[in-house]
RNA sequence: GGGAGCAUAGCUCAGCUGGUUCAGAGCACCUGCCUUACAAGCAGGGGGUCACAGGUUCGAACCCUGUUGUUCCCA
């Protein structure tokens, strides 16, 4: 059988998802295993997979994978979530290039429109996700705003509602004047912007007499029912009680006085506007005053703005001012910074506004639910990292209400119903509300459902439950088996959002947590550190780059450089770099392939020293893999997915490819035997096993391709290799040495440019300190063609030599000598070692450290000590010969 | 304005309870090699005042204080 010379990724990606999926290997049911759970954080619709869903998705596959292997019941469940306002938004602008209007359709018949968008669409990321290697349950995959979804939802709202957890409210709420919808606050990004700073006459009841207001907001004017100073300012002590005509209009207000006021802050003079900021609303409230709207729901002015009404929002800034100017009531402008908060959908700057929503009230339910925060802090739920408690904490403690009503079409409906004077009722159905009602007001003539939907985190936070109708049917086979979820992987960013809220329904809804450890990955950057975003246009095109460099390299790539809460600074050579291990992995398959094809050769006899290089061989790979396998455990018990994917990187690279393969390399005209194979291809399927969580599909082909494999067979049921309790550590510590030794008779002969064709002899000296092992010279001989080894007799003179541990080992330099050159390396070396000596010296004679410092410490500097000065010896004897050669020489 | 974190090689990061191999890994870089699995490779090599200044200690990348820079969260 040919193999190619490279691994096919894209037909060979293809071809082994498709038979993955046909055999059923994705699929979880309940069984007597133990569970492995992960619910996949649902991807909006309306998006298409970007590099952070490749981050984010990798890791969990990863874990999925592996917990597979380990031969638990992996169950992966996908989704999507149904992003009201960007899908809302989305099909709205889909419509109207169409030429139709949301509102003049009605409600019904956009709901059909956004139904069929999301058929549409709504299932692409999912199938991208697929290309990734993903190994969801697909038969599970469950949409946020599915029927029974929907319902829970529902349901939580009136259960939350009958124990007083949801109220309805008069609040100042963000207001989104393009989306037109209340937003929570977690949805409003604040930035800083430069704006302008108006300073506005306020005429008072004398002629000619005024106060100077400063405000960004010219344009609420119309809105100000006061004017209000410091108490303690005075500048303004007469002004207070008396009145002033707010510019360009008739209307004259009050001037108060409050501490809330600072007095450094402009003119010190604040002009309050109850309807248009959470500041002055309090103020306002404290002070009696009304709260006039000057807004329409979109941002424009009403009539209450005179001449101005129907304006946008910041073109009347502009208007207001130019008037207030033209009529000598601008006194001056003057720039500044200010936070301003945006909709984190539409980018639309944040209207506070007062109106009526709903609202979770959260110290009630912290007060209800303190586990909340408690299972964090106390770590039964694990954060990786654990430095975001911290920030969980801090969320937590200064917790708001939760406003989860939304001015849009494209969720779930709030179930309330009102009668003709307002009177509001919370019920599943409308027969139920009317029930309700009549006991409310016996003689209400009609009921409409309240208009507004709920947001999409109030279904998402759900989601551990609901995915395994854990609503639908309380305490079935699946809630049960598969609550509490293991691990979830997610992005910090959605803390609030959804981590939090999730730990929250988890103890309101199931009286457990839903998970047990969460994951935070980073954020993926340019290497500018710039957030890869579309509109910056630096995020590549995920399915590109598994194009050009296969899955398995982008997974690589992805995971490379990700540590746990760390950004990751994306740069495609990751992807190359994950790209040339695949390709190493596949080229030592083809050797392996090779060897067996060199089987068939009957011109070819086994190499007569083969024996003895594979049994050490095959003891030290064995050990190695265990020892790995361990080392893995504990990575992953510890979420360092990307140091242990550099684990069985050189596991790969360096232990298996560069050692153990090269140990049985057959020499030049020889074959393997078939022990040698046997042993060969046994050890690459498991290496394939540790590597199969990190690159499925490369790993799969080389499985199947190493021996024939019934039908129905893959690698990605087989079982990891078991790690063991102990290790020989004294063998994998003596093989060691033997690599050092090898490696530096591969300098020496670098350095001195003597080819690996000519045999080398090597003098070992110091053997009474630690013990040569002959039985590993085979090895020597092999990889350093060293063909004579001679620990009795002393070097020769010219030599070259170097030092592993107490051992000196001596190359007899024969026509190839330096002797000048070796000489002042000799002397660098030594001058090291005295220098370091004196050091040691002086920290032994400090009697302090030697009273102080723990007796295995001194022990240890004093082997230093000792270990320096045979070196010392070594190399002054050495120098002794060198000297005595030239001599002799001359 | 309030809070939290970070600062170690050119880059991205490890470094656990202060004490061997404590100054590490991968990539990048330099040198020499197309050696019959692999140039997407092999063999070797250089590179750091652990941000700065103090302090505690026999001993500090690690603990304490301050400074500077930087990131994030909240308002």
């Amino acid at each position: 059988m040919e193999i190619s010379k490279q691994f096919e990724s894209n037909q060979r990606e293809d071809y082994w998802y498709s038979y993955w999926l046909s055999q059923g290997y994705f699929k979880s049911t309940p069984d007597h295993r133990e569970p492995y759970t992960i619910v996949i954080p649902p991807p909006n619709v309306t998006g298409v997979l970007h590099m952070g869903h490749m981050l984010n998705n990798t890791i969990q596959d990863v874990l999925v994978r592996r917990a597979r292997m380990q031969s638990k019941n992996a169950c992966w469940v996908p989704g999507t979530d149904h992003a009201s306002i960007a899908t809302e938004a989305k099909v709205v602008a889909l419509l109207r290039e169409k030429g139709i209007k949301k509102r003049e359709i009605g409600r019904a018949a956009f709901l059909d429109h956004a139904w069929e968008w999301k058929e549409k669409y709504g299932g692409i990321i999912l199938e991208q996700l697929k290309k990734l290697g993903a190994s969801c349950d697909w038969d599970r995959t469950r949409f946020t705003m599915e029927p029974d979804l929907s319902l829970a939802v529902q349901e939580v709202f009136v259960r939350l509602h009958e124990q007083g957890l949801i109220y309805r409210g008069l609040r100042m709420v963000n207001w989104d004047p393009v989306g037109r919808t209340a937003l929570s606050d977690e949805e409003v990004i604040h930035k800083e912007v430069s704006g302008i700073l108006y300073y506005l006459k306020y005429e008072g009841e004398t002629p000619g007499s005024y106060i100077v207001v400063a405000t960004s907001r010219p344009e609420t004017i119309f809105a100000d029912v006061a004017v209000c100073v410091n108490p303690q300012d005075d500048r303004y002590t007469n002004w207070i009680g008396k009145k002033v005509r707010v510019p360009l209009t008739d209307v004259w207000v009050p001037i108060i006085a409050d501490d809330y006021v600072s007095a450094d802050f402009g003119t010190g003079c604040l002009k309050v506007t109850p309807a248009h900021d959470p500041n002055d609303y309090a103020l306002g409230q404290r002070h009696g005053l009304t709260a006039p709207d000057v807004f329409t729901e979109t941002g424009l002015l009403t009539e209450l703005a005179g001449r101005f009404a129907g304006m946008d929002r910041f073109e009347a800034r502009k208007a207001v001012a130019q008037t207030a100017d033209s009529q000598g009531l601008l006194v001056k402008t003057e720039e500044y910074a200010q936070q301003l908060g945006h909709s984190e959908r539409t980018q639309a700057v944040i209207e506070p506004r007062l109106s009526l929503q709903w609202f979770v009230n959260m110290q009630a339910f912290m007060q209800k639910y303190p586990q909340v925060l408690d299972a964090v802090m106390q770590d039964e739920i694990q954060f990786h990292p654990a430095k975001f408690k911290n920030t969980y904490r801090h969320w937590i403690e200064n917790i708001k209400d939760w406003c989860i009503s939304r001015q849009l079409w494209w969720g779930q409906r709030i179930p309330a119903w009102y009668d003709e004077h307002g009177n509001a009722v919370v019920a599943l159905t409308e027969s139920e509300a009317k029930e309700k009602m009549a006991a409310l007001n016996p003689s209400f003539s009609q009921l409409n459902q309240d208009e507004d939907v709920l947001d999409t985190w109030f279904s998402s936070w759900l989601w551990p439950i609901s995915v395994f109708d854990g609503f639908k049917s309380p305490g079935n086979p699946e809630i049960s088996y598969y609550y509490p979820t293991n691990d979830l992987v997610t992005a910090p960013e959605i803390m609030f959002f959804w981590v939090a809220r999730m730990v929250m329904a988890g103890y309101a809804f199931q009286g457990k947590a839903p998970f047990k450890n969460v994951y935070f990955t980073g954020i993926v950057r340019d290497d500018q550190r710039r957030k890869m975003s579309k509109s910056l246009g630096n995020s590549p095109d995920p399915l590109a780059l598994i194009r050009v460099h296969g899955a398995d390299g982008v997974r690589v790539g992805m995971l490379l450089s990700a540590p746990a809460g760390n950004d990751l600074l994306f740069n495609e050579n990751l992807c190359q770099q994950g790209r040339n291990f695949t390709h190493k992995l596949w080229n030592a398959y083809r050797l392996v392939v090779h060897w067996k094809q060199q089987q068939q050769d009957s011109e070819l006899s086994i190499d007569p020293l083969e024996t003895e290089r594979l049994s050490l061989a095959e003891a030290w790979m064995s050990e190695r893999l265990q020892e790995v396998s361990a080392k893995l455990n504990q990575q992953f018990e510890q979420f360092r997915i990307s140091e242990a994917l550099m684990t069985v990187y050189k596991l790969t690279w360096d232990d298996f490819c560069s050692w153990y393969l090269e140990m049985l390399k057959p020499a030049f005209g020889f074959r393997l035997s078939e022990a040698g194979l046997k042993a060969a291809t046994a050890r690459l399927e498991q290496l394939c096993a540790l590597l199969h969580p990190f690159i499925p599909f490369i790993t799969e082909e080389i499985w199947q391709g190493l021996r024939h494999r019934a039908h129905g067979k893959s690698l990605m049921v087989e079982l990891l290799p078991q790690a063991a309790h102990s290790f020989n550590l004294e063998f994998l510590a003596k093989m060691e040495l033997m690599f050092e030794v090898i490696t530096q008779v591969r300098a020496v002969r670098q350095q001195q440019g003597i080819p690996m064709k000519d045999p080398l002899t090597l003098f070992v000296s110091g053997t009474e300190h630690i013990h040569w092992d002959s039985n590993l010279e085979s090895i020597l001989r092999h990889l350093a063609h060293v063909s004579f080894v001679n620990t009795q007799d002393p070097a020769p003179r010219e030599v070259f030599s170097f030092q592993v541990k107490q051992w000196t080992c001596s190359i007899p330099a024969g026509g190839y000598m330096d002797a000048a050159a070796e000489i002042e390396r000799i002397e660098k070396e030594k001058t090291y070692l005295e220098g370091f000596v004196e050091s040691v010296r002086k920290k032994l004679s400090n009697e302090r450290f030697v009273a102080n410092a723990k007796p295995e410490v001194v022990a240890i500097e004093r082997q230093k000590e000792a270990d320096a000065l045979f070196k010392i010896e070594s190399l002054t004897r050495q120098l002794l010969e060198w000297a005595k050669g030239s001599a002799e020489k001359s």
